[in-house]
DNA sequence: AAGACGAAAGTGGTTGA
DNA sequence: TCAACAACTTTCGTCTT
């Protein structure tokens, strides 16, 4: 028990790329490196259920719990319904005393269920959320995220003066930051009504305000995504995420565009793979220029020293 | 003909007085 | 609040493959 809490504390980094997300093969039993697909390590645990079921009926049958206790609905998943049928669990008509005691039960029960304008706020907030989430992609433990940075954001009165629907924007961009799943600010922007400055400015009120630690976009997290679009093979997308490890720990890559950085990476991973793309390619998936990419690339190769081998 | 290159001028955002 | 500034973009002519 003591091991799988250590291990559970311990952030895993891949030996091989130093990418830090995994994807766990419960099938098989194994942690893969969702950069690089490097099998991590064997024989993790698998938290799924111990039966099998192949039907819903049958899973339905089987399960012991109910749904997971989440924090992207306004009360938690966990409030209690009452039927508006005046029939007990067995389906038999009630008798008119208990009738007109569920008749109360029910109607405090409406009442108190959305009480306070926090809950109101959280109920409008969260289906907002869920359609901007959806609409960006964006996978479900980070929505959970999003969830608690707005919740964060709420109790700490942020809201107030502000549009819902800003800093729900703010919250899922902050927590796609957090999470390292490249999404740019813009792209949350085009999805909503609110112009790129006030979720801008929600999203630094939310990081001056709310005590997280919000990572800085970094190249590296890019590269998975930008290298799909692209096509390009294993042994590029690794080379171009050695070039950038070592252009951050070498040299100044911060006050750059994470996206020049990457696109300029992989430019060079291409040509020294074998596997090149044009940089008008790159330059199109990156969403910056040739201009930028070349001189990202130049500054980079200057920097590292890397001789762009003129054998070919 | 496509791609790479670099100069020049323009734009939106940050910083410091 | 404003000007200076760095990073990035747009545009365009030239060179290379």
């Amino acid at each position: 028990m003591k091991m799988i809490e250590e291990s559970l504390k311990k952030k895993k980094v891949c030996v091989s790329c130093g990418e830090t997300s995994f994807t766990e093969d419960y099938t098989r039993g194994e942690n893969i490196c969702t950069s690089c697909g490097l099998v991590a390590s064997e024989r993790i645990t698998d938290r799924g259920p111990e039966w099998r079921a192949f039907t819903t009926e049958e899973r339905n049958a089987r399960a012991r719990t109910g749904a997971p206790m989440t924090l992207t609905i306004a009360d938690r998943g966990l409030s209690t319904t009452i039927d508006w049928r005046n029939k007990d669990a067995s389906g038999r008509a009630l008798t008119s005393n208990t009738r007109a005691a569920i008749y109360r039960m029910r109607k405090w029960h409406i009442r108190s269920r959305l009480h306070s304008s926090q809950h109101r706020n959280l109920g409008i907030a969260m289906s907002e959320m869920e359609r901007l989430s959806s609409q960006l992609g964006i996978p479900r433990d980070v929505r959970e995220t999003s969830a608690l940075m707005y919740r964060k954001a709420l109790t700490k009165k942020l809201v107030r003066g502000r549009s819902i629907e800003s800093v729900v924007a703010a919250s899922v961009y902050l927590a796609c930051r957090i999470h390292r799943i490249p999404r740019r600010l813009d792209e949350v922007v085009a999805e909503t009504n609110v112009s790129r400055k006030q979720i801008g400015y929600a999203v630094r009120l939310i990081v001056s305000q709310v005590n997280i630690d919000v990572p800085l976009a970094s190249a590296k997290d890019l590269i998975p995504r930008l290298s799909s679009d692209l096509f390009l093979e294993g042994r590029t997308v690794q080379k171009a995420t050695e070039i950038i490890k070592s252009a951050e720990e070498k040299f100044v890559t911060t006050g750059k565009d994470p996206g020049g950085i990457a696109g300029a990476a992989l430019y060079i991973a291409g040509i020294i793979e074998k596997d090149r793309r044009t940089q008008r390619e790159i330059a199109n998936v990156s969403r910056v220029t040739e201009v930028t990419i070349r001189n990202r690339y130049k500054e980079l190769v200057r920097v590292l020293g890397i001789s762009i081998s003129v054998d070919s």
